[in-house]
DNA sequence: GTCTATACAACGATAGAC
DNA sequence: GTCTATCGTTGTATAGAC
């Protein structure tokens, strides 16, 4: 009875955005937010999740995430219990196995939305010409992103450890395919070698995951995610604007 | 009989490096580097170590120290064991505790040696009249620093969390204060408001501390640490040579 | 100074009642 | 669909022999 509303989900078929936008355009236009991601979350684990009724599914999946992000952030998600997760979510150790297999399945579930997201929502910005422009967009949505699923993106960068080999490899190819793509854009705007190209974009990550992984430090310092993203474009642009020599 | 190396360790009576500076005069010149760090590290411990024998001690400390990277580096501080500890050192448990006190404070000690360097290091060139050329002189100690400790470096970026609430508040004020030392020396340029010179000075911290938080990505890539460096002290010097508006 | 042996708490996971 | 009760394992840390 209930349709799955993310069925073979890319973001290629929604409206597009403007080439220069803030946080509030993003987040009006986003097919994917932090109130609709359980959903997305469930559809992609249908089969593993044993309980049925999607609505009680959708209430405790939210609470076992909230409260997995909030004890990951503290005291890290090695050290969280599956009783401290019982605690916080007033599940049961038996109820609580209705929806994961096993702890290192719950961290697997986050790191694969993260990085379904990173992986194809640069498509959403592919229509745009210039090739600074379309990377001006990559790099606004995935900081915007980061912002609107920050515990998320937290989660999967500093817990990716935890994974098993396998996976590990997985994670380190999405970041090397993100940045080979952002490395393209980079070379496609003639400004730089390739060599350049690629160390340049290798910054982009380290810049616009910074957002994710200091949020404390923006916080502290009142620093809006506008004016963030404003100075990390600021910056690329001003290093590809150099034109080659120093 | 045996004096200590260490007393009152400052850099500032170090003979001072030029502007610019690769990785090998960066080696040749600094007074600690990973050979000797064993002895920093016994003397900021002794009274905790219960072992007296300097030797000895220096011995199972580098033992103890580079299996905890290794284990850590791979599964995880807190996934780690000290069985697994006492197996890669050849160690028992009770020969463990004669050099720890217990397992916190071995990341506790591992995390005050270097705060203690990046809060520092800047004084070795503080000598250097230019604001822009001494930001960039810092930027490739930190980055050099950071090469030649690099399990040290990593190890405290990712397992910070794993420290009580007291001592990850004393990680987030030793970052603040590099910070705002490198955004002192941006405004000093006179090229950068105020805000925008804190901003760039986060961007500088993201920047160089991906080079040992992605330290995989770029030996993958075979880019060595002076390209790294270079590539780095370019976007920055770009950034600041906008001198203000876009 | 290092070892073996052990104490004791806490963990992940499951079985079976409701 | 969720609970309580419990299993077997593994963790940190220590005591006492050598």
């Amino acid at each position: 009875m209930d349709e799955p509303r993310f069925p073979g989900f890319t973001f290629a078929e929604f409206q597009p955005l403007p080439v220069s936008f803030g946080f509030a355009a993003f987040r009006k236009l986003t097919p994917l937010d932090d109130r609709n991601i359980w959903e997305f979350v469930y559809e992609r684990n249908i089969g593993k999740i044993g309980v049925k009724r999607k609505h009680t599914a959708l209430d405790n999946l939210e609470k076992i995430f909230v409260a997995t992000f909030r004890l990951a952030n503290t005291i890290g998600f090695r050290a969280m219990t599956l009783r401290d997760l019982c605690r916080e979510t007033g599940l049961s150790m038996g109820g609580l196995y209705g929806y994961i297999e096993s702890k290192d399945q719950l961290a697997a579930m986050i790191e694969d939305v993260i990085r379904h997201i990173s992986e194809i929502s640069h498509q959403w910005f592919s229509h745009i010409p210039d090739p600074l422009d379309q990377l001006e967009g990559c790099l606004r949505g995935y900081i915007y992103f980061s912002e609107l699923l920050q515990p998320w993106f937290y989660f999967v960068f500093l817990e990716s450890r935890a994974l098993d080999q396998e996976q590990r490899n997985i994670a380190k190819d999405a970041e090397l395919r993100v940045q080979a793509h952002l490395a393209l854009l980079l070379k496609d705007t003639g400004a730089l070698a390739l060599d350049d190209a690629h160390l340049l974009a290798a910054h982009c990550m380290a810049l616009v995951q910074d957002w994710h992984l200091k949020r404390w430090k923006y916080r502290t310092a009142d620093i809006s995610v506008d004016a963030f993203a404003d100075s990390v474009v600021k910056v690329v642009r001003a290093r590809v604007g150099l034109r080659g020599a120093p």
